[in-house]
DNA sequence: GCAACTGGTCGATGTCATCAGTCATGGCGA
DNA sequence: TCGCCATGACTGATGACATCGACCAGTTGC
């Protein structure tokens, strides 16, 4: 279903999604069109989902980087989630299971900021807050194998 | 230094980093030869940090996703982040203030390489592991105004 | 006020994507 | 076992696109 030329375009694509399909055939050792044919079967089949780009936070004046657990107060579950959804600055978010019931990472440009995005979510919630320091693991592919 | 128009260049590709250096002109009102030089300008001062591909993990069987916090045990710091770093369905790990030293993405397939892979990590740390059931908010940019 | 710099357009050229047509292969039923 | 169909690949022609050089307008600093 997925097979190892799939893969090596996957790859190739996670590494720069803007590289040619002539770029990609050389890579994989079919011919542009085959390639044009198997990348529109993973997007099909909802195995590629989407091509994005990275861009750098701290550029646009995002120096701090949070992770924060999110435990609403009773009855609040709907409205924190609704919040949370609504404050851009979070720019990600899962609801999991355990005492915890969100975890999501928000940017902010000052302490301040953070404070004040805290403070709104306090009424419903109690927070946990942890600064990111640093990033040993990057966003990556788990193995494809 | 940035500007409306690298922004609006930066949200298009964002939805869709293969669009044409002729469509993201359109889309600006610019030439495709301005595009590209506004291009080469956001990747050289890093704003611009890569262009990938968003796939779906279910795909290849990870039906699991889990945010884990890890407490390395006195002396293993460097331990721990070696590991998290070696093991590749670790897709994100980041090293954080306060008691959890780190906060992790894991992809598994089942429960039990959950646990093998937790086992693995238990010796030289504590961790605490919430499931993913949800995701409220997917990645997304904070504003850049 | 002029020179140099920045950031843009236009048009020519070569590269690339795409489409139609063709072919090889593997699985399946007669 | 043979023939048939479906799948997935290739090739070559055509049109779209990226790229490059030449040029131009507005701004800054001297």
């Amino acid at each position: 279903m997925t097979d190892d030329i799939d893969q090596l375009l996957i790859t190739a694509l996670m590494e720069d999604s803007r590289r040619s399909l002539k770029a990609l055939a050389q890579i994989s050792g079919l011919s542009s069109p085959s390639v044009a044919e198997r990348l529109r079967r993973l997007e099909e089949r909802g195995v590629l989902k989407g091509y994005t780009v990275e861009i750098d936070p701290k550029c646009f004046g995002y120096q701090l980087q949070a992770i924060v657990r999110i435990r609403p107060l009773p009855g609040q579950l709907q409205e924190v989630e609704r919040q949370i959804m609504a404050i851009p600055e979070f720019t990600e978010c899962d609801k999991v299971t355990g005492d915890d019931c969100f975890i999501a990472r928000l940017h902010v440009r000052s302490m301040e900021q953070l404070d004040t995005l805290l403070d709104r979510l306090n009424t419903h919630a109690e927070t946990n807050t942890a600064i990111v320091k640093k990033t040993p693991v990057k966003r990556r592919l788990p193995p494809m194998a």
